[in-house]
DNA sequence: CAGGAAATTGACGATTTTGTGACAGGTCAC
DNA sequence: GTGACCTGTCACAAAATCGTCAATTTCCTG
């Protein structure tokens, strides 16, 4: 499993004793030595998983961990924070800011080979960049539009998402929790409730275009897209 | 977000410290001092996370979470383990064994709920959502419809839940205690009586579709569901 | 065929779940 | 700055479902 991380590390040695270990592991790693730098690589190259010092010189790393959630773009990449012992604090809060996982220095080649592993496997399938079709509605990735025939429905960025997802796995009811995890992501803690509210606004904004009933509330369980109708009229 | 937690710990005192943390965040602790208790509770209680320390008297944390993800009906639990400081070798050979997380003592309480929300967060939908289909009915859970042939049958949850238990255990008697508690939890008290009004509900449901009698009532007994007529002899 | 236990049925208040509108922050482009 | 979005949360309204009860009906026993 090789794969593209960046390593975002001021300290040279540190560094390159990292790099050495994971080119051994057979991945393809890119250096930066601050936050500013390691946003343009992200930014640029899209790498598969991004390795990241809490401690930088200049913007700390857990600022550059709010902006790569906070990019449409960026926000899929996988983030492992290297912390020293006893910054406790810093987890917590790097946690609960959306890094996938952490390690403590100091740590083993091992170690760090066998998280990389870990986080990269249980990574959701990325939804694809293929346009998607169904039903009456129309999605492209690539170019952020949604048709419904002829006419553009606009959306907000996480409806635009939840949208996405749906229509890439259609007909299978989805609980609050899966949609959070896939749509928002399995590192936010946000309310459930949320779901309800984001998924009445899609469909406030589908209802005009003629697609309403496109997502059915499955009772108890979650929901639903499906060109099908919810019950037999009658 | 209350869960079932088991949490597998020699050590009395760590033992008391950490179920009595998790209480306060609202979960439900079941604790075993050994691995072989841990495997028989997880066994009949099916907890929705098990909390396993790696160093253990007698059989190791590894060999349980090993064993765990061999069984068909427990892989999907997903399992935290704890490992001390330097048990460096144990922490890969967990993640790779299939450990979701793990954390290193001494951990403070707010990171180990955090770990625990967020690995409850990303458990994977359920494995076993395999469609059923006897008879002229199918069930999908994965879709969460009901079809006789063509037409769809409309159902409540509970409904769901019953005809699901009852189509993936066909031809068997089934007393109302039974049902009570394989489709509404061995931890609910109701009454025995309300099963026999959400057959009725059910049959009702089914009626229209021209699937009456497939739900047989075995006097004394209970609830059967059968593709064979009730009786043989007129 | 009568007596009585067991099951069906219709109704109903209570509870749970979902839909909605409003709102306080936060971000981003000007 | 500032003004137009977005977002996540609430509180409340609306809707669907649940569990129970009591009245009936069904079915076995003797």
């Amino acid at each position: 499993m090789a794969a593209n991380i960046l390593l975002v590390e001021d300290e040279p040695a540190i560094q390159e004793l990292i790099a050495a270990n994971l080119g051994r592991a057979g991945h393809h790693v890119v250096r930066a030595g601050d936050a500013e730098t390691a946003q343009r690589i992200v930014r640029d190259a899209l790498p598969d998983l991004v390795l990241l010092d809490w401690m930088l010189p200049g913007m700390s790393g857990i600022e550059l961990a709010r902006r790569l959630r906070a990019d449409e773009r960026t926000r899929g990449i996988p983030i492992i924070m290297l912390t020293a012992r006893g910054e406790e604090q810093d987890k917590v809060a790097g946690l609960e800011m959306g890094a996938d996982d952490y390690i403590t220095k100091p740590f083993s080649p091992r170690e760090l080979v066998a998280r990389i592993k870990a986080v990269l496997r249980r990574r959701a399938p990325q939804a694809t960049e293929d346009p998607v079709q169904l039903g009456g509605l129309s999605l492209d990735p690539a170019t952020h539009r949604v048709n419904a025939g002829e006419r553009p429905v606009v959306l907000g960025p996480t409806e635009f998402r939840l949208l996405h997802f749906l229509m890439t796995h259609p007909e299978r009811v989805h609980s609050r929790a899966q949609l959070l995890d896939q749509v928002w992501g399995d590192h936010v803690f946000v309310e459930e409730r949320t779901v309800d509210v984001h998924v009445r606004r899609l469909r406030a904004a589908l209802e005009p275009v003629g697609q309403d009933g496109l997502i059915q509330t499955v009772r108890g369980s979650g929901y639903r897209l499906s060109a099908l109708p919810a019950v037999a009229g009658v």
